[in-house]
RNA sequence: GUGAGUGUAGCUCAGUUGGAUAGAGCACUGGGUUGUGGCCCCAGAGGUCGUGGGUUCAAAUCCCAUCACUCACCCCA
């Protein structure tokens, strides 16, 4: 086949489109009582807005986008994220101009052109969510409760939420100098890569996963112990919060977010399961993006779900089929076709969901074999001794039994006899 | 970008040390029931064995290349 989905591009099938309408919906309504409301921005942006917010020494931004100029010569990508767009979208229409806090969410795909695994691909669905205008804890408390409501309502269990917090412009450039002055005592023991995040991105160490690394790391000092009093306020309130609040979480001063826009509260609900990509909702405050990409100083935080991790978490307890239609319509002949079809399309228009056989060579036998399969309720067959009589057969494909129905005013005649 | 594994029917997979028309289960179509589904029985359709080259009397099987997928590194949702 070769027009087959590009590589880290999928195809959602039928068969499970279901438990994504599901994961929609189950989410829109968690959003509605948290006072959130839904924003649909572009998918392709500018290429500069990435740019800017994300960092142009990130990941996401030096091998990963998705860009290309267009005929005019400006420079487009698709978002590999969304909370550029919404704080665009905000900065934009002047959002804080109706309320101070704006709550928002939304979702839809990304794109990021990294080599595809489990739990990992080109083009990737998010749930995400912001919150923008508000600098307090109980605004980070919020969304984290949100975060864990939504995971919990798909009765996901084994899920852990770690935060952390990155402290902020006045406290992270003295822990910055401090592990770097560590990390470069230690750079023997470092990987290549090590040895060079040391230097120009030393928080990005944490991440590392190489023996030697993570062995510097664990004795590595902590930005807990740096953070400056503000911060550390703002964190030991969150934490007061989320005890209120009956979530538990855990400490974990190596989370580190791989885009540069984020200040003080990072959070991820991390999940065993899904081999290496651990993550299944990502975020934190980001204070100082509204005012870098050009608008007010507004702080804000947000999280980003993702939702194919979800959904292959999900797809473990097995997923309810969708029903199949109330009525199937049995014709033979094609005059019965003929009337049919009228009467399939009367009762569609009547609320039921109808189903027809297109192929009127069919026998009787293989349309209620199909009827089957479909899971119809009822079947109604009308061949030339119903047309003359007016009455056709209505049978109740579960109570295996049948009996006449007027073929006038079927509609009506039907809803009758279903009680 | 690096490494490893896997490619046989729509799906899940057999296929011996190379050997003749490449198989099974499920699914699909038709029949057994001249107008009645599920179970059963019978029959049928469906495959460039990922692709290209090589070795050989003979390749799904061995060798090389290539592509795709998967997993891992990396990074993240």
């Amino acid at each position: 086949m070769d027009f087959a989905t590009i590589k880290g591009f999928k195809d959602i099938l039928p068969e499970e489109v279901g438990t994504w309408q599901r994961l929609e919906s189950e989410a829109r309504r968690i959003f509605r009582s948290f006072g959130f409301r839904e924003i649909k921005p572009p998918l392709l942006e500018k290429t500069e807005l990435f740019t800017r917010s994300i960092g142009e020494e990130t990941d996401i931004v030096s091998k990963e986008m998705y860009s290309f100029t267009d005929s005019k010569g400006r420079g487009l990508t698709l978002r590999p994220e969304a909370t550029a767009s919404v704080v665009r979208a905000y900065i934009q229409h002047r959002l804080y101009q109706k309320n101070p806090v704006q709550k928002l969410f939304t979702i839809g795909p990304m794109f990021r052109h990294e080599r595809p695994q489990k739990g990992r691909f080109r083009q990737f669905h998010q749930i995400d969510a912001e919150i923008i205008g508000d600098s307090g804890p109980l605004s980070d408390a919020e969304i984290i409760v949100m975060a864990m409501s939504l995971v919990e309502a798909f009765g996901l269990s084994g899920l852990s939420l770690q935060i952390n917090s990155l402290g902020c412009p006045k406290c992270r450039p003295g822990f910055k100098e401090k592990l770097k002055s560590y990390l470069s005592q230690k750079a023997i023991f470092l990987c290549g890569d090590c040895q060079r995040r040391a230097l120009t991105n030393p928080l990005r160490v944490f991440d590392c996963k190489v023996e030697g690394c993570k062995q510097v790391v664990a004795e590595a000092p902590s930005i807990l112990d740096f953070i400056c009093s503000d911060c550390e306020k703002h964190f030991k309130a969150l934490q007061k919060h989320l005890d209120s609040s009956e979530v538990s979480f855990a400490l974990n001063h190596m989370l580190v977010r791989g885009l540069d826009y984020y200040t003080r509260t990072t959070f991820e609900i991390q999940t065993e399961e899904l081999g290496s990509q651990n993550a299944v909702v990502g975020g934190g405050r980001y204070d100082g993006l509204c005012k870098q990409l050009g608008g007010p100083d507004h702080p804000a935080i947000g999280f980003a779900l993702g939702m194919e991790r979800l959904v292959a978490l999900m797809g473990k307890d097995g997923t309810s089929e969708s029903s199949g239609p109330d009525l199937f319509l049995a014709a033979l002949g094609e005059k019965a076709q003929e009337r049919v079809f009228q009467w399939a399309n009367d009762l569609r228009k009547a609320g039921f969901c109808v189903e027809i056989e297109y192929d009127p060579s069919k026998s009787l036998k293989a349309q209620m074999k199909r009827a089957d399969r479909l899971g119809a309720r009822l079947v109604l067959m009308v061949g030339e001794n119903e047309l003359s009589s007016g009455k056709g057969i209505l049978r109740d494909m579960v109570a295996k039994t049948q009996k006449e129905v007027g073929l006038e005013n079927l509609p009506a005649n039907i809803k009758e006899l279903m009680g």
